[in-house]
DNA sequence: CGGGCTTACTTACACGTGTAAGTAAGCCCG
DNA sequence: CGGGCTTACTTACACGTGTAAGTAAGCCCG
């Protein structure tokens, strides 16, 4: 079976339907400059798919000098619900156009020789990291192509953190908190999301939040945020990084017994699917990327093109109230 | 940038080093056929990163006839966190062979002429999907590369099913039911877990378990549990399909005032990370995937050079116990 | 009725690799 | 001292594409 199997080329294509190769290549490309007759295209592309012929990618790269491949970089551990949600629509659209979208998770070995992705051959670069660190900076240039942001940039998450105080603030006065994930890898993210909170405080006339860093585990959670919370005034307003740490938040609160949303309201960002199935049901907000999704497929496209981007417009956000505040 | 920007070839390596281009090669590859002396070595070598040289994959594999990449084909609307996690350490594996692991994530448009990774050239592919189902079959089959199982099989469905059941009925006995999922992607799985908690039945001398498929918001689910239950004996043992049915299953209870895990305890399975977080802490298991790796990687470096494949021995299963049941 | 234009192709090249086959110089050894 | 062997390379080819340039036949039109 490994001996046997020849590739089929349009070579083979040729000779089942008589004639060139370049024949079968304009009619399979659809070049409009040649004109080829109905008959004779019908024929070649009959015999192509008998033959069940597909154009081998790499020797179809080689020649064109780039490839519909697009890379999407993400410099975390894991990516979330939400942005995994995100480039599956990516993915929807840049079929449509032929191109394929390819994801890369992962942060440790950015800096190695030989990285995991040395394999494949993007055309085009989106890169959903920090634009600000110099070591994803380098590693992206070394592939030679167009790097674009992807959709979750600072800007975006310092609306997030604005909109969540506005929201705890809107019936009565809280003391704000800012809950924070210990992962390093959403460092850079955690930042702006805390910018946001800090200016929605000071909109508000309030002294800066306390930022909160909730532990991995249930019981250091809860020791914890009783620890923490002993020193602010109650009612709680808090502003939570996203679902997960959210999730930690809420388990931490009831363990200590303490009302929610009564004496602590606690908003999340995300909208994971679980969501809904939290004791109680979380508050929430999440992106809808559809209109900020056009203008990034349209950058991919002229970027792989070689022709310059435009500036793409920030997602709106979307507010899910549910139980918890 | 554009215009002026060309690649760089072995070409321009071996002019820098004063040397013919098979030279460069023989180099860089590390031919051992070849006697170069170290002087012309080192030289070589020093051009090489001293231009930044980095071959261009599509001709290697142009020339090749096969790449170094394996595409795992995940046919599930999303991915489990617990297979993102072995998928993962499956990455860092092949990494150490000079392989680039790339996912397709995705069942919608397996049928569709374009798809979505028709510009990859994987040279093994690991399928996660229905080893038995034709579509997905004739799918792989179109990219004439081996094609490997992946590691959450049928037969380890089944071996978690069992596991739960036993654990549930170690104490007391109850009324085993098995929570499904509303989703269709993993219909496949869902239906060979559903065999282990029947086998487990079986075993314990109890009538088959009734299937409680889970709705997918949390009011649905309250009434859907509360109908269901009212034609059970209490107290319940519920199997769950993985964490997230758990979740749902645990908020419907509460909703509904039944005690857990007294009047009914709830087992899940992956052991995701916000399982800890539950109302109760979710008692769940995984599979340790550590010992299957290795025979995997093994497979997959063979399967690429053509060669036959071993069996894979099964993952063994791990047990996290917490309150829910 | 012949030169130019259209039609319907084909021939030839280049993209960047890896490697088999060739080669020139130097060395060894009977 | 010359034939064979080693060393240190180079020359040449093939992988499968896409497309520019070439070409032969047919047609039109002054």
């Amino acid at each position: 079976m490994e001996k046997g199997q020849q590739r089929i080329t349009s070579s083979d294509v040729a000779q089942a339907s008589g004639v060139s190769r370049a024949t079968v290549s304009y009619v399979l490309n659809n070049d409009p400059r040649q004109s080829i007759p109905e008959e004779t295209r019908k024929r070649v592309i009959r015999e192509a798919e008998k033959l069940g012929y597909r154009p081998f990618t790499p020797a179809r790269i080689l020649r064109a000098g780039h490839s519909q491949i697009v890379l999407a970089v993400l410099p975390f551990e894991q990516v979330d619900p939400g942005l995994a949600l995100g480039l599956k629509e990516l993915e929807a659209r840049l079929v449509e156009h032929g191109f394929t979208l390819i994801s890369y998770v992962g942060v440790q070995q950015l800096a190695t020789k030989i990285h995991p992705s040395a394999n494949v051959t993007p055309g085009v670069i989106v890169s959903y990291g920090d634009e600000t660190d110099p070591a994803i900076a380098s590693f992206l240039q070394q592939f030679q192509v167009p790097i674009l942001p992807g959709m979750n940039n600072q800007g975006m998450q310092q609306l997030v953190g604005k909109t969540q105080v506005d929201y705890l603030l809107r019936h009565s006065q809280r003391q704000i908190v800012f809950a924070a994930p210990e992962r390093q890898d959403v460092q850079f993210l955690v930042q702006a999301r805390l910018k946001g909170v800090l200016q929605g405080c000071s909109e508000h006339g309030l002294e800066p939040a306390p930022v909160f860093v909730v532990p991995a585990s249930r019981p250091a959670a809860r020791t914890a945020i009783r620890e923490f919370l002993t020193h602010q005034p109650s009612p709680y307003g808090i502003c939570c990084y996203n679902d997960e740490v959210a999730f930690a938040v809420l388990a931490a609160l009831i363990d200590e017994g303490i009302s929610i949303p009564a004496t602590a309201a606690v908003i999340g960002c995300d909208d994971i699917p679980l969501a809904q199935f939290s004791i109680p049901a979380l508050t929430t907000m999440y992106f809808d990327r559809q209109q900020s999704l056009d203008p990034l497929v349209e950058n991919i496209m002229a970027a792989s093109r070689g022709e310059p981007t435009r500036q793409v417009p920030p997602a709106s956000l979307k507010l899910i109230v549910r139980d918890s505040a």
